[in-house]
DNA sequence: GTTGGTGCAAACCATTTGCACTGGC
DNA sequence: GCCAGTGCAAATGGTTTGCACCAAC
């Protein structure tokens, strides 16, 4: 953990940029909540419980500058807020989501499963990738597993 | 395009909704602007220029209700606002967008790309996929051109 | 003392909503 | 007459911005 905030440490210094006590608390917030999706008013929240001080703006110039820095990913699941998301370590492409419809979770897919894709894109439609989004919408196997349970628990009543 | 429209309007009568004159405008001018990626602005604009009484709240109001049905697709390219697109007619799955970083511009892919990747994901992770939503960044083949012809340019212009 | 960064409040802007009105069944 | 659909204006809510202030070099 505090490897990775010195590494991010470096990667804004290298641009000139500074990490405050505020974009560090920030930073924090994140790496302790990396499976979450935070919105920015989620990181605010949990950045205003260690340091009750910070004000908003400035969250979301940290997280706007986290993401021009390609530090963080900004994403969009099509609910009106903007999530930010750590980009792995090393990671030339951004990592691909599952949302569910049933319940909202959003569970992450680091593979890449698109290495054949994009070379098809590449060649066919001469276009330079630079990054990609992939996203499915669909059931996930919590919700899938407890349509089943709930089917059983019918089942059960009826027979009483 | 008249054929469309008829089955379009079927479409929202199998719901027991109208083809209103307000909504045949509004699915008039995403029937004319196919490939353009409106946002729900563009398309009021659009509409405005036929139907000048027409409210901003109802194209809304007709874009969200299009969605619902499935006959339009809301799509998101990160930019604050909400772009709509129809869908293929049959087209069980949404279409893949390739975004210009260059020049802004957006173009489609309708081939199916993802069927092997959306077998992995299903099979590993359990996950009953509904839709998708694949874009891709980076530079189109028009700012590709552009740049390799500026550098011809440039090699001109010294050899004056 | 200049400058990057911050906190606060106000501004912004895409989208939604309340409400009175209307037109077709 | 009822009710879905509409237009308008106001409200909403996530995000951005103006500005005074501060802390570090």
């Amino acid at each position: 953990m505090e490897k990775r905030l010195e590494r991010i440490k470096k990667h804004l210094h290298s641009q000139s940029y500074k990490l405050t006590p505020q974009r560090e608390a920030t930073v924090r917030v994140l790496l302790e909540h990396e499976e979450d999706h935070l919105s920015a008013e989620d990181v605010y929240l949990l950045v205003k419980e260690k340091s009750p001080e910070i004000g908003l703006a400035t969250v979301y110039r940290t997280l706007e500058l986290l993401a021009d820095l390609k530090i963080v990913d900004k994403i969009n699941f099509g609910d009106g807020v903007s999530r930010f998301d750590l980009r792995q370590e090393g990671a030339a492409h951004f990592h691909h989501h599952l949302v569910c419809i049933e319940c909202g979770a959003v569970d992450e897919i680091q593979q890449d499963l698109l290495g054949d894709v994009e070379a098809i894109v590449e060649r066919d439609f001469n276009f330079k990738i630079k990054d990609h989004r992939l996203t499915f919408h669909g059931i996930c196997y919590r919700c899938h597993d407890k349509e089943k349970q709930d089917a059983e628990n019918e089942k059960n009543t009826e027979t009483v």
